[in-house]
DNA sequence: TTTTTCAATAATGAATACAATATTTGCACC
DNA sequence: GGTGCAAATATTGTATTCATTATTGAAAAA
């Protein structure tokens, strides 16, 4: 049986396009810079330019395209200095998130956390980079929504997803991956202590860390060619 | 001579729209839980349903404007859940604002502040509020801006705009005003003396104080008359 | 009187059409 | 070969139209 009772799920065409066009940024089928051609994403959905261009304007204001009047939309583009400038907020938010989960957080939700803290370990030890990230942000969204508080919820993946247009997966050092390892140890122990200052803090140091690495992937990928794109799952 | 230099600006009728919106909303001429009928929008503004829907699907996606699929978009409410969801995530932001202003203003700003601050303790020693709240708002926006970070700028003006549906100004006390000059005197002696903790702390008891004024004002003002409503034309 | 049904009306959702603005292309000219 | 211009083309911005879904209201049934 498949929702059957609750309230009726209804969606507006425009929805679903911000769900589809959020989808093609972050997979990178479009990347950084990209124009965005309206007809030929209308061609290529199925669906006429109102819609489309309804979905234009929420991505524009959630920093995640880039509107040009008269000139279209563009896939923004993030620079250091950009990096620089959002990383404080996420670490606000992150530092409050660890705070309010471990007020909040019940015993079944670190069982989960720990499930999944011990299957990161053992993609980490076999070094396959996808699943760990796949994990890894599983891990990063059950703390936010321990905190149960979709405003934070929301404010925070605003952010990570302008982060994710740097694209920065295929540039993990195996140094800097032992060190998150040893930084989500720490993360899951402080969870388990229900020690929020501490989480807090681990939390913090974790995207200083990550704060890095990504700077290095835009170094590194500054003026790359457009090519097919890389496939990271 | 005005806007001689610089690029271009150009704005398009949506963002107009989603401003003039916003103004409505703010000035309480469209008042949390009416309608927005879009026609009638349309010929008060002068332009055609595209624009303005376009407007609605920004403000939705901003938490102004409730949308409902088919049966249109409402002004957002703001329960007093809403409110303990929303001012830990503001506190958060502002503590951050504080810490970075204070490591980032300069002298020439701290003279405005300063200007700003005695400015409104005028206001308050004659018990004008209106006025006191235009400064207030000014000196907040000041701290904000000298943390030189857009980002954090824009996450804390979206969370302050939800706030604002409260319209709460109404309903400030003497006793609470009283303190929250107090708070003020302390904001700027540690703005003067660029203790960015001492301010993140203070700045965290004001939010602290305006969330139980702002609660209060919501108890006051539920199941309120709609009263003689908007005029739209 | 209250409730139910169903046509009439109004409102919204999406597609199309038209207008205004960029961009490209081709050609004259240096 | 490179510039500057202008027509042609393409793209975007806005308005209008059509389709679909709510809402209203009046008549019929309980």
């Amino acid at each position: 049986m498949n929702q059957m009772s609750g309230p009726v799920v209804r969606t507006t065409l425009h929805e679903e396009i911000v769900e589809r066009l959020r989808g093609m940024i972050f997979s990178g089928e479009l990347k950084g810079g990209d124009r965005v051609p309206e007809q030929r994403l209308c061609d290529m959905l199925g669906i006429s330019r109102t819609p489309l261009r309804e979905a234009l304007k929420v991505l524009g204001n959630e920093g995640l395209l880039e509107l040009l009047p008269n000139r279209g939309a563009r896939v923004a583009t993030l620079s250091e200095d950009d990096i620089d400038e959002i990383f404080p907020v996420m670490g606000a938010l992150e530092a409050l998130s660890g705070e309010l989960a471990c007020a909040r957080l019940g015993d079944d939700e670190i069982a989960e956390i720990r499930a999944l803290h011990y299957q990161m370990a053992l993609h980490h030890t076999r070094r396959e980079l996808p699943a760990y990230f796949r994990i890894n942000q599983q891990i990063h969204e059950a703390i936010l929504k321990a905190a149960k508080n979709p405003t934070l919820e929301a404010q925070y993946n605003a952010l990570a997803g302008r982060i994710r247009l740097a694209r920065f997966r295929a540039n993990m050092s195996d140094a800097r991956w032992d060190q998150a390892m040893r930084e989500h140890e720490e993360i899951l122990k402080a969870l388990e202590d229900r020690d929020g200052k501490k989480l807090s803090e681990v939390l913090g140091r974790h995207l200083e860390n990550k704060r890095e690495t990504v700077k290095q992937a835009i170094r590194d990928g500054a003026g790359e060619a457009h090519g097919p794109g890389v496939a990271y799952d």
